[in-house]
RNA sequence: GGCGGCGUACCCAAGUGGCAAGGGAGCAGUCUGCAAAACUGCCAUCCAGCGGUUCGAAUCCGCUCGCCGCCUCCA
Protein backbone atom coordinates (compact mmCIF):
# COMPACT_ATOMS: atom_id res chain seq x y z
CA UNK A 1 0.00 0.00 0.00
CA UNK A 2 1.44 3.73 -0.91
CA UNK A 3 1.43 6.30 1.93
CA UNK A 4 -0.69 9.24 1.19
CA UNK A 5 -0.06 12.61 2.75
CA UNK A 6 -1.36 15.88 2.91
CA UNK A 7 1.13 18.41 1.39
CA UNK A 8 1.04 22.04 2.52
CA UNK A 9 2.94 23.19 -0.62
CA UNK A 10 0.17 21.31 -3.36
CA UNK A 11 -2.42 21.89 -1.07
CA UNK A 12 -3.39 18.15 -2.22
CA UNK A 13 -3.03 14.64 -0.74
CA UNK A 14 -0.08 12.79 -2.65
CA UNK A 15 1.27 9.79 -2.39
CA UNK A 16 4.42 9.03 -0.74
CA UNK A 17 7.14 8.74 -3.08
CA UNK A 18 10.53 9.35 -1.55
CA UNK A 19 12.90 10.42 -3.57
CA UNK A 20 15.39 7.57 -3.30
CA UNK A 21 12.99 4.27 -3.08
CA UNK A 22 13.11 2.94 0.75
CA UNK A 23 14.99 5.85 1.82
CA UNK A 24 13.03 9.23 3.52
CA UNK A 25 14.88 12.28 4.19
CA UNK A 26 12.92 14.38 7.51
CA UNK A 27 13.62 17.50 9.18
CA UNK A 28 10.97 19.12 11.57
CA UNK A 29 11.88 22.53 13.15
CA UNK A 30 12.81 22.03 16.86
CA UNK A 31 12.09 24.49 19.72
CA UNK A 32 14.07 27.75 20.32
CA UNK A 33 15.32 27.26 23.33
CA UNK A 34 14.53 29.98 26.22
CA UNK A 35 12.26 29.06 28.04
CA UNK A 36 10.01 25.19 29.40
CA UNK A 37 8.47 23.49 26.40
CA UNK A 38 4.53 23.41 26.39
CA UNK A 39 2.13 21.40 25.20
CA UNK A 40 2.08 22.67 21.46
CA UNK A 41 5.70 21.72 21.84
CA UNK A 42 4.27 18.12 23.01
CA UNK A 43 2.03 18.03 19.78
CA UNK A 44 4.57 18.84 17.06
CA UNK A 45 7.08 16.39 18.52
CA UNK A 46 4.67 13.49 19.75
CA UNK A 47 3.22 13.89 16.04
CA UNK A 48 6.40 13.65 13.87
CA UNK A 49 7.52 11.23 16.68
CA UNK A 50 4.51 9.03 15.55
CA UNK A 51 5.14 9.50 11.96
CA UNK A 52 8.91 8.87 11.55
CA UNK A 53 8.15 5.73 13.66
CA UNK A 54 5.64 4.31 11.56
CA UNK A 55 7.81 5.21 8.32
CA UNK A 56 10.26 2.85 10.32
CA UNK A 57 8.04 0.37 10.88
CA UNK A 58 6.61 0.27 7.39
CA UNK A 59 10.26 -0.65 6.23
CA UNK A 60 11.69 3.12 5.40
CA UNK A 61 15.27 3.64 6.27
CA UNK A 62 14.87 7.29 7.84
CA UNK A 63 17.57 10.17 8.52
CA UNK A 64 15.51 11.88 10.99
CA UNK A 65 16.17 15.26 12.01
CA UNK A 66 15.34 17.53 14.40
CA UNK A 67 17.13 21.61 15.65
CA UNK A 68 17.81 23.38 18.45
CA UNK A 69 17.41 27.57 17.95
CA UNK A 70 20.14 28.20 20.40
CA UNK A 71 21.23 31.65 19.50
CA UNK A 72 18.28 34.35 18.89
CA UNK A 73 17.40 37.51 20.45
CA UNK A 74 14.80 35.62 22.46
CA UNK A 75 17.70 34.01 24.07
CA UNK A 76 19.80 36.57 24.28
CA UNK A 77 17.09 38.69 26.31
CA UNK A 78 16.41 36.31 28.76
CA UNK A 79 20.43 35.52 29.16
CA UNK A 80 20.56 39.20 29.90
CA UNK A 81 17.58 39.30 32.37
CA UNK A 82 19.65 36.38 34.53
CA UNK A 83 22.78 37.44 34.00
CA UNK A 84 24.00 34.17 32.30
CA UNK A 85 25.78 33.52 29.13
CA UNK A 86 22.96 32.91 25.99
CA UNK A 87 25.07 30.01 25.53
CA UNK A 88 24.59 28.41 29.16
CA UNK A 89 20.70 28.68 29.13
CA UNK A 90 20.33 27.08 25.88
CA UNK A 91 22.00 24.73 27.10
CA UNK A 92 19.75 24.56 30.14
CA UNK A 93 16.49 24.29 27.66
CA UNK A 94 17.58 22.13 25.82
CA UNK A 95 18.82 19.64 28.79
CA UNK A 96 14.82 20.12 29.69
CA UNK A 97 13.40 19.95 26.35
CA UNK A 98 15.25 16.77 26.36
CA UNK A 99 13.48 15.53 29.73
CA UNK A 100 10.64 16.31 28.64
CA UNK A 101 10.66 14.11 25.41
CA UNK A 102 11.55 11.49 27.36
CA UNK A 103 8.60 11.57 29.75
CA UNK A 104 6.42 11.72 26.90
CA UNK A 105 8.29 8.64 25.37
CA UNK A 106 9.18 10.73 22.09
CA UNK A 107 12.28 8.60 20.63
CA UNK A 108 15.27 10.77 20.06
CA UNK A 109 15.99 11.92 16.53
CA UNK A 110 18.87 10.33 14.54
CA UNK A 111 20.26 13.87 14.29
CA UNK A 112 19.66 17.06 16.62
CA UNK A 113 21.58 19.78 15.62
CA UNK A 114 22.20 23.21 16.68
CA UNK A 115 21.98 26.35 14.97
CA UNK A 116 25.15 27.59 16.33
CA UNK A 117 26.84 24.16 15.26
CA UNK A 118 26.42 25.08 11.88
CA UNK A 119 27.86 28.87 11.56
CA UNK A 120 30.45 27.93 8.53
CA UNK A 121 27.60 26.66 6.43
CA UNK A 122 25.58 29.25 7.18
CA UNK A 123 28.21 32.05 6.48
CA UNK A 124 29.03 29.62 3.09
CA UNK A 125 25.44 29.75 2.15
CA UNK A 126 24.72 33.56 2.81
CA UNK A 127 27.87 34.08 0.37
CA UNK A 128 26.76 32.32 -2.33
CA UNK A 129 23.55 34.06 -2.18
CA UNK A 130 24.95 37.45 -2.36
CA UNK A 131 27.07 36.41 -5.49
CA UNK A 132 23.93 35.41 -7.16
CA UNK A 133 22.69 38.34 -6.65
CA UNK A 134 19.71 37.28 -4.28
CA UNK A 135 20.72 38.78 -0.92
CA UNK A 136 22.72 42.43 -0.72
CA UNK A 137 24.73 43.57 2.18
CA UNK A 138 23.76 46.63 4.24
CA UNK A 139 26.48 47.57 7.27
CA UNK A 140 27.44 44.16 8.05
CA UNK A 141 23.80 43.05 7.99
CA UNK A 142 22.59 40.78 5.03
CA UNK A 143 19.28 40.55 3.33
CA UNK A 144 17.21 38.08 1.40
CA UNK A 145 15.89 39.93 -1.49
CA UNK A 146 12.00 38.15 -1.94
CA UNK A 147 11.91 40.14 -5.53
CA UNK A 148 14.76 38.27 -6.86
CA UNK A 149 12.64 35.08 -7.28
CA UNK A 150 9.50 35.07 -8.95
CA UNK A 151 7.77 31.90 -7.29
CA UNK A 152 8.18 33.41 -3.89
CA UNK A 153 4.72 32.92 -2.06
CA UNK A 154 4.34 29.70 -3.37
CA UNK A 155 3.89 28.09 0.29
CA UNK A 156 1.87 29.93 1.84
CA UNK A 157 -0.41 31.19 -1.36
CA UNK A 158 0.61 34.46 -1.20
CA UNK A 159 2.25 37.50 -2.79
CA UNK A 160 4.14 39.76 -2.38
CA UNK A 161 1.71 43.15 -3.09
CA UNK A 162 -0.72 41.62 -1.29
CA UNK A 163 1.36 41.11 1.65
CA UNK A 164 2.91 44.55 1.43
CA UNK A 165 -0.67 46.41 1.65
CA UNK A 166 -1.34 44.80 5.05
CA UNK A 167 1.64 46.96 5.91
CA UNK A 168 1.95 45.09 9.31
CA UNK A 169 5.86 44.45 8.26
CA UNK A 170 9.02 46.58 9.84
CA UNK A 171 9.82 49.40 7.86
CA UNK A 172 13.39 49.32 7.38
CA UNK A 173 14.45 51.98 4.83
CA UNK A 174 17.98 50.57 4.08
CA UNK A 175 15.93 47.46 2.75
CA UNK A 176 15.06 47.31 -1.04
CA UNK A 177 11.71 45.86 -0.24
CA UNK A 178 10.36 45.98 3.76
CA UNK A 179 9.66 41.55 3.42
CA UNK A 180 13.31 41.12 2.65
CA UNK A 181 14.49 39.19 5.70
CA UNK A 182 17.74 38.83 7.26
CA UNK A 183 20.52 35.99 6.69
CA UNK A 184 23.03 37.83 8.89
CA UNK A 185 22.63 40.38 11.55
CA UNK A 186 25.69 42.43 12.41
CA UNK A 187 26.45 41.86 16.26
CA UNK A 188 25.13 44.93 18.91
CA UNK A 189 27.60 45.10 21.70
CA UNK A 190 27.20 42.51 24.41
CA UNK A 191 25.87 39.69 21.90
CA UNK A 192 27.21 36.78 21.11
CA UNK A 193 28.95 36.68 17.64
CA UNK A 194 30.90 34.67 15.04
CA UNK A 195 33.16 36.36 12.28
CA UNK A 196 32.56 36.56 8.79
CA UNK A 197 32.95 38.37 5.24
CA UNK A 198 30.71 40.84 6.67
CA UNK A 199 32.11 41.63 9.81
CA UNK A 200 31.01 40.24 13.84
CA UNK A 201 27.95 39.10 13.54
CA UNK A 202 25.22 35.71 13.83
CA UNK A 203 22.43 34.31 11.72
CA UNK A 204 19.08 35.31 11.40
CA UNK A 205 16.31 32.78 11.81
CA UNK A 206 15.34 31.84 8.55
CA UNK A 207 18.96 30.43 7.17
CA UNK A 208 19.96 28.38 10.04
CA UNK A 209 17.51 25.67 9.11
CA UNK A 210 18.33 25.68 5.28
CA UNK A 211 21.92 25.66 6.51
CA UNK A 212 21.69 22.39 9.36
CA UNK A 213 19.31 20.72 6.54
CA UNK A 214 21.94 20.98 3.74
CA UNK A 215 24.49 20.00 6.30
CA UNK A 216 23.24 16.73 7.54
CA UNK A 217 20.44 15.88 5.22
CA UNK A 218 21.32 17.05 1.26
CA UNK A 219 20.34 19.95 -0.40
CA UNK A 220 16.91 18.99 -1.11
CA UNK A 221 15.16 16.15 1.31
CA UNK A 222 11.76 14.33 1.63
CA UNK A 223 9.79 15.51 4.37
CA UNK A 224 10.02 18.91 6.25
CA UNK A 225 7.75 19.45 9.32
CA UNK A 226 6.20 21.76 12.10
CA UNK A 227 3.80 24.03 13.80
CA UNK A 228 1.53 25.75 11.14
CA UNK A 229 2.60 28.95 12.31
CA UNK A 230 5.41 28.15 10.52
CA UNK A 231 4.45 27.99 6.85
CA UNK A 232 4.71 31.93 7.11
CA UNK A 233 7.28 33.05 6.67
CA UNK A 234 9.76 30.77 7.61
CA UNK A 235 9.15 27.84 5.54
CA UNK A 236 8.14 30.28 2.85
CA UNK A 237 11.85 31.71 3.86
CA UNK A 238 13.41 28.71 4.17
CA UNK A 239 12.12 27.50 0.22
CA UNK A 240 13.55 30.79 -1.46
CA UNK A 241 16.71 30.91 -0.02
CA UNK A 242 17.20 27.44 -0.06
CA UNK A 243 15.90 27.07 -3.57
CA UNK A 244 18.23 30.60 -5.03
CA UNK A 245 21.14 28.79 -3.17
CA UNK A 246 21.15 25.56 -4.51
CA UNK A 247 19.06 26.02 -8.02
CA UNK A 248 17.57 23.19 -7.28
CA UNK A 249 13.66 22.61 -6.88
CA UNK A 250 11.77 21.45 -4.95
CA UNK A 251 13.65 21.96 -1.70
CA UNK A 252 11.29 20.05 0.11
CA UNK A 253 8.91 17.48 -1.42
CA UNK A 254 6.70 16.80 1.43
CA UNK A 255 5.81 19.57 3.44
CA UNK A 256 3.89 18.94 6.95
CA UNK A 257 2.14 20.96 9.17
CA UNK A 258 0.64 20.23 12.62
CA UNK A 259 -2.26 22.08 13.93
CA UNK A 260 -2.27 24.22 17.08
CA UNK A 261 -3.44 23.02 20.63
CA UNK A 262 -5.50 25.75 22.48
CA UNK A 263 -6.26 25.76 25.95
CA UNK A 264 -10.06 25.79 27.15
CA UNK A 265 -11.08 27.46 23.56
CA UNK A 266 -8.42 30.08 23.68
CA UNK A 267 -5.24 30.20 21.90
CA UNK A 268 -1.52 29.74 24.33
CA UNK A 269 -0.23 33.25 24.43
CA UNK A 270 1.65 34.94 26.77
CA UNK A 271 -0.19 37.40 27.00
CA UNK A 272 -3.49 35.14 28.31
CA UNK A 273 -1.38 33.37 30.02
CA UNK A 274 -2.10 30.46 29.67
CA UNK A 275 1.11 28.53 28.72
CA UNK A 276 0.47 24.96 29.89
CA UNK A 277 4.48 23.40 30.29
CA UNK A 278 4.75 19.62 29.50
CA UNK A 279 5.93 19.32 33.45
CA UNK A 280 3.40 20.67 34.86
CA UNK A 281 0.40 18.50 32.58
CA UNK A 282 2.72 15.65 33.77
CA UNK A 283 1.97 16.76 37.39
CA UNK A 284 -1.79 15.82 36.51
CA UNK A 285 -1.79 13.21 34.17
CA UNK A 286 0.46 10.00 33.04
CA UNK A 287 2.61 10.96 30.00
CA UNK A 288 0.45 8.07 28.17
CA UNK A 289 -2.82 10.09 28.43
CA UNK A 290 -1.54 13.34 26.90
CA UNK A 291 0.04 11.53 24.14
CA UNK A 292 -2.98 9.52 23.75
CA UNK A 293 -4.99 12.82 23.82
CA UNK A 294 -2.47 14.45 21.22
CA UNK A 295 -2.94 11.07 19.02
CA UNK A 296 -6.72 10.94 19.25
CA UNK A 297 -7.05 13.92 16.83
CA UNK A 298 -5.88 14.14 13.07
CA UNK A 299 -1.88 15.65 13.36
CA UNK A 300 -3.35 18.95 10.95
CA UNK A 301 -6.71 19.54 13.01
CA UNK A 302 -6.63 22.10 16.05
CA UNK A 303 -7.48 20.60 19.42
CA UNK A 304 -8.88 21.92 22.63
CA UNK A 305 -6.68 21.09 25.63
CA UNK A 306 -9.22 20.80 29.11
CA UNK A 307 -9.33 18.75 32.08
CA UNK A 308 -12.05 17.33 30.73
CA UNK A 309 -10.39 16.14 27.43
CA UNK A 310 -7.48 14.53 29.31
CA UNK A 311 -9.99 13.34 31.91
CA UNK A 312 -11.17 11.25 29.14
CA UNK A 313 -7.63 10.22 27.68
CA UNK A 314 -6.59 8.94 31.20
CA UNK A 315 -9.73 6.73 31.18
CA UNK A 316 -9.13 5.50 28.20
CA UNK A 317 -5.69 4.44 29.06
CA UNK A 318 -6.70 3.12 32.12
CA UNK A 319 -9.54 0.76 30.44
CA UNK A 320 -6.86 -1.21 28.19
CA UNK A 321 -4.62 -1.78 31.12
CA UNK A 322 -7.40 -3.23 33.06
CA UNK A 323 -8.01 -4.93 30.03
CA UNK A 324 -4.35 -6.28 30.09
CA UNK A 325 -4.69 -7.02 33.93
CA UNK A 326 -7.78 -8.94 33.18
CA UNK A 327 -6.20 -11.21 30.55
CA UNK A 328 -3.01 -11.85 32.76
CA UNK A 329 -5.11 -12.90 35.39
CA UNK A 330 -7.58 -15.30 33.78
CA UNK A 331 -5.16 -16.60 30.92
CA UNK A 332 -1.76 -15.54 31.87
CA UNK A 333 0.72 -17.19 29.63
CA UNK A 334 -0.89 -15.19 26.89
CA UNK A 335 0.87 -12.54 27.52
CA UNK A 336 4.11 -14.27 28.14
CA UNK A 337 3.64 -16.14 25.04
CA UNK A 338 4.71 -14.79 21.53
CA UNK A 339 2.23 -14.08 19.21
CA UNK A 340 1.67 -15.37 15.42
CA UNK A 341 2.83 -12.46 13.36
CA UNK A 342 2.09 -14.02 10.12
CA UNK A 343 -1.67 -15.24 11.29
CA UNK A 344 -2.65 -11.79 11.78
CA UNK A 345 -0.78 -9.79 8.95
CA UNK A 346 -4.25 -9.47 7.86
CA UNK A 347 -5.63 -7.75 10.85
CA UNK A 348 -2.82 -5.78 11.26
CA UNK A 349 -3.29 -4.37 7.48
CA UNK A 350 -6.29 -3.80 8.40
CA UNK A 351 -5.86 -1.88 11.44
CA UNK A 352 -3.36 -0.29 10.68
CA UNK A 353 -4.20 0.95 7.26
CA UNK A 354 -5.67 4.36 8.31
CA UNK A 355 -1.82 5.55 8.88
CA UNK A 356 -1.00 5.27 5.30
CA UNK A 357 -3.72 7.97 4.73
CA UNK A 358 -2.30 10.84 5.73
CA UNK A 359 -0.93 9.32 9.25
CA UNK A 360 -4.68 9.04 10.87
CA UNK A 361 -3.85 7.89 14.50
CA UNK A 362 -6.97 8.54 15.76
CA UNK A 363 -9.10 5.80 13.50
CA UNK A 364 -6.00 3.08 14.55
CA UNK A 365 -6.35 4.40 17.86
CA UNK A 366 -10.32 3.28 17.51
CA UNK A 367 -9.26 0.22 16.15
CA UNK A 368 -7.07 -0.68 19.07
CA UNK A 369 -9.95 0.06 21.33
CA UNK A 370 -12.39 -2.22 19.16
CA UNK A 371 -9.80 -5.15 19.90
CA UNK A 372 -10.01 -4.33 23.68
CA UNK A 373 -14.06 -5.02 23.56
CA UNK A 374 -13.03 -7.87 21.52
CA UNK A 375 -10.87 -9.04 24.82
CA UNK A 376 -13.34 -8.41 27.10
CA UNK A 377 -16.07 -10.48 25.61
CA UNK A 378 -13.90 -13.41 24.68
CA UNK A 379 -13.45 -13.68 28.52
CA UNK A 380 -16.50 -12.87 29.41
CA UNK A 381 -17.60 -15.95 27.26
CA UNK A 382 -14.56 -18.12 28.65
CA UNK A 383 -16.29 -18.01 31.89
CA UNK A 384 -20.01 -17.94 31.11
CA UNK A 385 -19.17 -20.97 29.09
CA UNK A 386 -16.38 -22.52 31.10
CA UNK A 387 -14.86 -23.27 27.70
CA UNK A 388 -11.61 -21.51 26.71
CA UNK A 389 -11.72 -23.06 22.96
CA UNK A 390 -10.37 -20.40 20.75
CA UNK A 391 -9.86 -17.81 23.64
CA UNK A 392 -6.40 -18.09 23.75
CA UNK A 393 -6.07 -16.95 19.99
CA UNK A 394 -8.29 -14.35 20.32
CA UNK A 395 -6.41 -12.49 23.02
CA UNK A 396 -3.24 -13.52 21.63
CA UNK A 397 -4.18 -11.43 18.34
CA UNK A 398 -5.81 -8.74 19.71
CA UNK A 399 -2.88 -8.49 21.92
CA UNK A 400 -0.51 -8.30 19.08
CA UNK A 401 -2.53 -5.80 16.79
CA UNK A 402 -2.17 -3.77 19.78
CA UNK A 403 2.02 -4.61 20.72
CA UNK A 404 2.52 -3.91 17.26
CA UNK A 405 0.59 -0.20 17.08
CA UNK A 406 2.22 0.71 20.35
CA UNK A 407 5.36 0.38 17.78
CA UNK A 408 4.75 3.83 16.54
CA UNK A 409 2.09 5.29 18.50
CA UNK A 410 4.00 4.96 21.17
CA UNK A 411 1.51 4.06 24.00
CA UNK A 412 0.37 1.16 25.32
CA UNK A 413 4.00 -0.31 25.76
CA UNK A 414 3.87 -0.72 29.49
CA UNK A 415 2.58 -3.40 31.80
CA UNK A 416 -0.40 -2.61 33.81
CA UNK A 417 2.05 -2.53 37.53
CA UNK A 418 4.56 0.26 35.47
CA UNK A 419 1.13 2.10 34.42
CA UNK A 420 -0.45 2.08 38.04
CA UNK A 421 2.40 2.70 39.46
CA UNK A 422 2.97 5.68 37.64
CA UNK A 423 -0.35 7.20 38.03
CA UNK A 424 -0.71 6.18 41.29
CA UNK A 425 2.59 8.11 42.44
CA UNK A 426 -0.05 11.04 41.80
CA UNK A 427 -1.91 10.37 45.24
CA UNK A 428 -2.39 13.18 47.64
CA UNK A 429 -1.74 10.90 50.83
CA UNK A 430 1.29 8.98 51.83
CA UNK A 431 0.48 5.21 50.52
CA UNK A 432 1.75 4.58 53.85
CA UNK A 433 -1.07 6.14 55.41
CA UNK A 434 -3.45 4.82 52.56
CA UNK A 435 -2.70 1.24 53.95
CA UNK A 436 -2.87 1.75 57.31
CA UNK A 437 -6.77 3.50 57.19
CA UNK A 438 -7.34 0.39 54.90
CA UNK A 439 -6.34 -1.82 57.41
CA UNK A 440 -8.50 0.16 59.84
CA UNK A 441 -11.35 -0.09 57.58
CA UNK A 442 -10.83 -4.11 57.01
CA UNK A 443 -10.99 -4.36 61.20
CA UNK A 444 -14.49 -2.58 61.21
CA UNK A 445 -15.74 -4.64 58.06
CA UNK A 446 -14.85 -7.63 59.87
CA UNK A 447 -16.73 -6.63 63.07
CA UNK A 448 -19.21 -5.99 61.01
CA UNK A 449 -19.04 -1.80 61.98
CA UNK A 450 -20.04 -0.66 58.04
CA UNK A 451 -20.95 2.81 58.80
CA UNK A 452 -17.03 3.34 60.60
CA UNK A 453 -15.80 1.02 57.32
CA UNK A 454 -17.74 3.49 54.68
CA UNK A 455 -16.74 6.44 56.49
CA UNK A 456 -12.97 5.69 55.99
CA UNK A 457 -13.72 4.71 52.12
CA UNK A 458 -15.60 8.56 51.93
CA UNK A 459 -12.76 9.94 53.93
CA UNK A 460 -10.39 8.75 50.90
CA UNK A 461 -11.97 9.52 48.20
CA UNK A 462 -12.31 13.09 49.03
CA UNK A 463 -8.65 12.81 48.94
CA UNK A 464 -8.96 11.42 45.46
CA UNK A 465 -8.50 8.33 45.92
CA UNK A 466 -10.73 5.49 45.62
CA UNK A 467 -10.78 1.91 47.57
CA UNK A 468 -12.26 -1.41 45.41
CA UNK A 469 -12.82 -4.27 47.46
CA UNK A 470 -12.32 -7.76 45.67
CA UNK A 471 -12.16 -11.18 46.93
CA UNK A 472 -8.50 -10.81 46.96
CA UNK A 473 -8.63 -7.63 49.01
CA UNK A 474 -8.38 -4.16 48.93
CA UNK A 475 -6.67 -2.22 46.41
CA UNK A 476 -6.95 1.23 45.70
CA UNK A 477 -6.18 4.00 42.68
CA UNK A 478 -5.95 7.74 42.27
CA UNK A 479 -9.16 8.47 41.02
CA UNK A 480 -8.94 10.04 37.70
CA UNK A 481 -10.14 13.55 37.80
C1' G B 1 -8.53 43.06 2.98
C1' G B 2 -5.36 38.46 1.29
C1' C B 3 -4.43 33.15 2.24
C1' G B 4 -5.82 28.52 4.68
C1' G B 5 -9.06 25.54 7.55
C1' C B 6 -13.32 23.88 10.37
C1' G B 7 -18.85 22.93 11.61
C1' U B 8 -20.66 14.71 12.72
C1' A B 9 -24.82 12.39 19.23
C1' C B 10 -24.54 15.38 25.93
C1' C B 11 -18.76 16.16 25.34
C1' C B 12 -14.30 14.65 22.44
C1' A B 13 -13.53 12.46 17.67
C1' A B 14 -12.80 9.09 12.94
C1' G B 15 -15.21 8.56 8.43
C1' U B 16 -14.42 12.46 2.23
C1' G B 17 -19.51 8.69 -3.12
C1' G B 18 -22.62 2.72 -1.25
C1' C B 19 -26.44 0.86 5.01
C1' A B 20 -22.66 6.77 10.74
C1' A B 21 -15.47 3.84 13.93
C1' G B 22 -13.81 4.72 18.74
C1' G B 23 -13.33 7.15 23.72
C1' G B 24 -15.73 9.79 27.77
C1' A B 25 -20.50 10.83 30.11
C1' G B 26 -25.53 8.75 30.82
C1' C B 27 -28.98 4.58 31.43
C1' A B 28 -29.77 -0.86 32.25
C1' G B 29 -27.77 -5.68 33.62
C1' U B 30 -23.73 -8.86 35.99
C1' C B 31 -20.90 -8.44 40.48
C1' U B 32 -21.09 -6.46 45.70
C1' G B 33 -22.29 -5.92 53.27
C1' C B 34 -23.45 -1.24 50.86
C1' A B 35 -20.55 0.77 47.28
C1' A B 36 -16.90 1.56 43.83
C1' A B 37 -14.34 -0.30 39.96
C1' A B 38 -14.60 -3.56 35.95
C1' C B 39 -17.22 -5.95 32.10
C1' U B 40 -21.51 -6.46 28.80
C1' G B 41 -25.72 -4.13 26.49
C1' C B 42 -28.31 0.40 24.98
C1' C B 43 -27.45 5.33 23.25
C1' A B 44 -27.03 9.98 15.70
C1' U B 45 -32.81 6.87 10.10
C1' C B 46 -28.60 11.19 10.61
C1' C B 47 -23.77 14.42 9.67
C1' A B 48 -24.64 23.68 10.45
C1' G B 49 -28.67 25.47 6.71
C1' C B 50 -30.49 25.72 1.63
C1' G B 51 -30.08 24.23 -3.37
C1' G B 52 -27.55 21.13 -7.25
C1' U B 53 -24.81 16.67 -9.48
C1' U B 54 -25.65 11.21 -8.93
C1' C B 55 -28.99 4.93 -9.21
C1' G B 56 -26.88 6.50 -4.50
C1' A B 57 -23.70 12.14 -0.58
C1' A B 58 -21.97 13.46 5.97
C1' U B 59 -18.68 12.66 1.80
C1' C B 60 -18.62 16.13 -4.93
C1' C B 61 -20.36 21.39 -6.64
C1' G B 62 -22.71 26.32 -5.47
C1' C B 63 -24.69 29.69 -2.01
C1' U B 64 -25.82 31.14 3.18
C1' C B 65 -24.81 31.15 8.41
C1' G B 66 -21.32 30.30 12.43
C1' C B 67 -16.30 29.40 14.26
C1' C B 68 -10.88 29.35 13.96
C1' G B 69 -5.71 30.03 12.27
C1' C B 70 -1.81 32.71 9.46
C1' C B 71 -0.47 37.52 7.24
C1' U B 72 3.80 40.11 14.34
C1' C B 73 11.36 35.36 14.85
C1' C B 74 4.34 31.84 18.59
C1' A B 75 4.92 24.46 17.76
Amino acid sequence: MTIKLYNSLTRKKEDFEPSTPGKVTMYVCGPTVYALSHIGHARSAVSFDSIQRFLRYRGFEVKYARNYTDVDDKIINKANEEGVPPQELAERFIKAFDDDMAALHVQLPDIRPKATESIEKIINVTGSLIKKGAAYEIDGDVYYSVRSKKDYGKLSGKNIDDLESGARVDVDERKKDPLDFALWKASKPGEPFWESPWGKGRPGWHIECTAMVMEWLGETIDIHGGGKDLIFPHHENEIAQSEAATGKAPYVKYWLHNGFVNIEKEKMSKSLGNILNIRDALVDHTAEAIRLFLLSSHYRSPIDYTRESLRDAESAVERFYKTVQRVSEEFPNVLEAEFCHSCIQDKLDEAFSPMEDDFNTAEVVGNLFKEMTRMNKALDEAKATGSRKGVWEELSYSLGIIKEASKFLGIFDRTPEEYFKDKNSRAAVPAEEVERLINERNEARKNKDFARADAIRKELLDKGILLEDSAKGTTWSVKTQ
